[in-house]
RNA sequence: GGAGGGGUGGCCGAGUGGUCGAAGGCGGCGGCUUGCUAAGCCGUAGCCCCGGCUGAAACCGGGGCCGAGGGUUCGAAUCCCUCCCCCUCCGCCA
């Protein structure tokens, strides 16, 4: 959620529109935020003057009774008596007018960092970096799924029927190599770049997806529990962003880091038909999130240092990246500014998106109710950062595609051995 | 699921339907005292919104905020309703 003190300058509604544009909204929203904005500050103006009246009013009666002048007091209370239901028309109104802006303002996206490259999709991101050498093998490599298959330790079957498409399923050495990297992810982050590992609920309330920016825009990619009202989180994001509502912070208490594992869900309903093969694109899949709550002056800096733990990960585990800077008209809902990582997959011969590093500045701290106060007594919304470190499933993908052997065997990482009990590679059943 | 108790300012905690933010404590800030610190003493202090002011800061005026939202009343932290959360007991179950 913006400050919507952008409504009311020229400068503030030229901007607001240009950003709208920029990421394929349509800026005639402005126009009607701009009008309810006003109406309300009027009404606003309207009721606290005649409360004013009304608050000096009751007062006298109750000085005038405790005199003792009980007429006079019934004189007044017949006065008060029409003002106030005077008052309750017009905060009824008041009430109608702010619900309807923040139906639409709940609506409105962040307005996107000056660095952000400007266009109206991903063929306007910006390639940052990349890192490795993308392997080069004397035969033909192949798709995980085949991989998974020759090794036994991906189970597309079962879950197919016992869930339906886009689920799956690990055994044996699978189900041991991603428990090895999530703990792995874990470790690295918490011993190394210093984030508190949180197990949050994966179970949240509507207001808690709203906090985060997830609702009430997107609420057809969510997995709902409508009689319970709860939601299945997309995302570690949700919980994170969370974990402080409604808090003011000392400026000494920040920034704080945290980490969590948790499995994420996603309803994938507009990607019909798009990556259905393999385990690009699930309906349940396993991440750990990085989160931080910084300083407003500190948050980009803060994001390169986010960005640059994610991709430690896969520095030590070896597999070729590249860094992307997101355009804004890539961008997600929340945020201000966005890189991607996408990790190098072979056997697909393309790069898949393993995380993804955000800032969202104050848009869901002011959702979330999140503030500071400064050493200078002041008060501000803290800024928010969020970042995959990292998915699993695709980092599975590309850690088998990238170190697969011409039999089918894949060696194991390094950096992962110590979690699968020293073992160097895993062979064909 | 059943019964009962409770949610008050950054934190803890008192509170009557009518003296403009609500005792007290902790913590905060300013000052005095002090070789320095601690202790002590004095003072000050909340958050949000609207307006003065085109934007921001300070300041001034006003409105709102005692879990959330409605309601009763001239007037509600205080009474009523709904919801949320916490605690205790009982039942059930990992």
């Amino acid at each position: 959620m913006l400050d919507r003190q952008i409504l009311r300058s020229p400068e503030g509604i030229a901007r607001l529109k240009e950003a709208l544009k920029h990421r394929g909204y349509d800026p005639g929203v402005v126009e009607r935020l701009v009008a309810l904005d006003e109406r309300w500050r009027e009404l606003t103006r309207e009721v606290n003057e005649l409360r004013r009246v009304q608050n000096e009013k009751a007062r006298m009666v109750g000085r005038l009774k405790r005199e003792g002048k009980h007429e006079e007091a019934e004189q007044v209370i017949l006065e008060s008596r029409t003002l106030s239901e005077k008052i309750q028309v017009l905060e009824q109104e008041l009430r109608e007018i702010s619900e309807r802006f923040e139906r639409e303002w709940l609506l409105v996206p962040n307005i996107p960092h000056e660095s952000v490259p400007v266009g109206e999709d991903e063929s306007a991101n910006v390639v940052v970096r990349t890192w490795g050498d993308l392997p080069s093998f004397d035969f033909e490599p192949r798709p995980h799924w085949e991989l998974g298959e020759i090794l036994g330790i991906l189970d597309f079957e079962s879950p197919r029927v016992m869930s339906g498409s886009r689920f799956v399923g690990y055994r044996g050495l699978g189900a041991r190599l991603e428990r090895a990297l999530i703990q792995f992810f874990l470790d690295l982050h918490t011993t190394e770049h210093g984030y508190t590992e949180v197990i949050p609920p994966v179970l949240v309330r509507e207001e808690s997806m709203i906090a985060s920016g997830h609702l009430p825009k997107f609420r057809e990619e969510m997995y709902e529990i409508p009689a319970d009202g709860l939601f299945l989180i997309p995302t570690a994001e949700v919980s994170l962003a969370n974990l402080h509502r409604d808090t003011l912070f000392a400026e000494e208490e920040l920034p704080r880091y945290y980490t969590a594992y948790t499995p994420c869900f996603r309803r994938e309903a507009g990607a019909y038909g798009k990556d259905v093969r393999g385990m690009i694109r699930l309906h349940q899949f396993n991440k750990v999130e990085l989160f931080k709550y910084t300083l407003p002056e500190q948050s980009y800096d803060e994001l390169e240092r986010m960005l640059q733990d994610a991709e430690r990960v896969l520095q030590l585990l070896g597999i070729p990246y590249r860094v992307v800077a997101l355009s804004t008209g890539d961008m997600g809902f929340a945020a201000a500014k966005t890189y991607d990582i996408e990790a190098w997959a072979p056997g697909l011969q393309r790069w898949l998106e393993v995380s993804s590093v955000s800032n969202t500045e104050d848009f869901q701290a002011r959702r979330a109710g999140v503030r500071v106060r400064r050493r200078n007594g002041t008060v501000e919304y803290v800024h928010t950062l969020n970042g995959s470190g990292l998915a699993t499933p695709r980092t599975f993908i590309a850690l088998l595609e990238n170190f697969q052997q011409k039999d089918g065997s894949v060696v194991i990482p390094e950096a992962l051995r110590p979690y699968m009990g020293g073992l160097e590679v895993i062979e064909p059943q």
